[in-house]
DNA sequence: ATTTTTTTTTAGACTTGTCTAAAAAAAAAT
DNA sequence: ATTTTTTTTTAGACAAGTCTAAAAAAAAAT
């Protein structure tokens, strides 16, 4: 059984490979977690112990078989219960991060199997994020293309936006965008990667910056 | 902020001081939590310094307002999502107890509240036990009636029991006895207290301790 | 009114997850 | 090939919540 101090270092450790390599470092867990190294070293032995990530002094660590299926299983709940509460409760996706960081924790699998049928097998997360089946599978990821790369003319969907802040939330809603709204692409400016977008009847400018962290299709 | 740790305690003082008296001794706190009575005298040292009980050397300890607040907005949530686990994930009313005592620990008033909307504001739980408002307060109590207390001929209705354990749920299920369902009382037998039902069709002698535990109306 | 028993508290220890400060190893710069 | 810098680990400490064993207080029995 795992605590949830466990639970949020696999999460991390899995999250961080994703972006960066599968070997991951001490001191950018540290900094993923808010914590210092010196816990983090304290973490990786306990993590090895129970066969959870391999771990050898100086080299990082990286998530086993075991590792990866339990960071699947937390993903799997966080983004189950983000659905819920957006879904079911009405809340703005800007709300539900913190509450569904504290609800993954909750152990029970014919709970998650319930909640995953009560609300019909859901594919994507609010944010667009992929959520893993009970075996840990994803369906092919909606992530793909990002609104930065896309051309002048582009007629686009929003399909997910990158892990981003409160504040992100909100200019997002401020634009009237959100999972689904359809946008296209009037110019880019190549001064400073930035695009002009038209969404709903009406044109704004997107930074480099937030066109980076926009998903479409 | 409470500790999950604490926040049980509340619980334990509160359904203690309701069963027994408002002062509740070290030893049967103790007994409640699992636990030794040392640890049990450590925690009403930090309960008291926080203000959520009086407590006095040797005199055992009582909630303050604070506790009592706090003790019902845990009970609160706890019983709101039973119903939502039996109302909308079809658990059955025996399995809910164990994933309520993790979800009752969930911190957002905000999401509390939104639950208690989508679930129509239910007055009672699935053991018929009364679900506090967002102030507190209980509507009155439905749990009035004991089984063992009704009369030859009585027709009546089901609508709580005591807090039992999973065999007790069972056993009922067993009996095809829940809330709502209908009885009828043919018969008492004085040598044992005992109480023969007739539940759909079927008839069902029912020990004194069994009727004790069932509440009607 | 003592003595005995029960209840409750204290003292000291252990675990988990964290920290700081110092030491050791690895990587980068010269 | 050294030296310097960065990264990582070790050592020792702390808070929370628990434990055991012993001491103190309260209650019960004589």
């Amino acid at each position: 059984m795992l605590t949830q101090s466990e639970e949020n270092y696999l999460k991390a450790i899995f999250s961080l490979s994703e972006e960066h390599s599968e070997i991951v470092s001490t001191n950018l867990l540290a900094e993923k977690m808010k914590t210092k190294p010196s816990s983090v070293t304290d973490m990786l032995r306990k993590l090895a112990d129970k066969s959870l990530v391999t771990y050898l002094k100086y080299q990082g660590c990286e998530l086993t078989e075991k590792g990866k299926e339990n960071a699947l299983q937390i993903i799997r709940k966080h983004r189950l219960w983000e659905v819920f509460l957006v879904e079911k409760l009405n809340f703005g996706w800007e709300e539900v991060h913190d509450i569904a960081e504290q609800l993954e924790h909750i152990k029970s699998t014919k709970l998650t199997n319930k909640l995953d049928e009560f609300l019909h097998f859901p594919k994507f997360d609010p944010h667009g994020d992929p959520i893993p089946d009970s075996n840990g599978k994803f369906s092919n990821d909606q992530k793909i293309k990002k609104l930065s790369v896309s051309s002048i003319n582009d007629e686009l969907t929003i399909t997910g936006v990158e892990d981003g802040s409160v504040e992100f939330f909100q200019f997002l809603k401020h634009c009237k965008i959100e999972l689904g709204t359809k946008i296209k692409i009037v110019a880019k400016y190549n001064f400073d990667q930035s695009v002009l977008i038209s969404v709903n009847e009406k044109e704004i400018i997107l930074s480099e910056l937030v066109s980076q962290k926009i998903f479409v299709q």
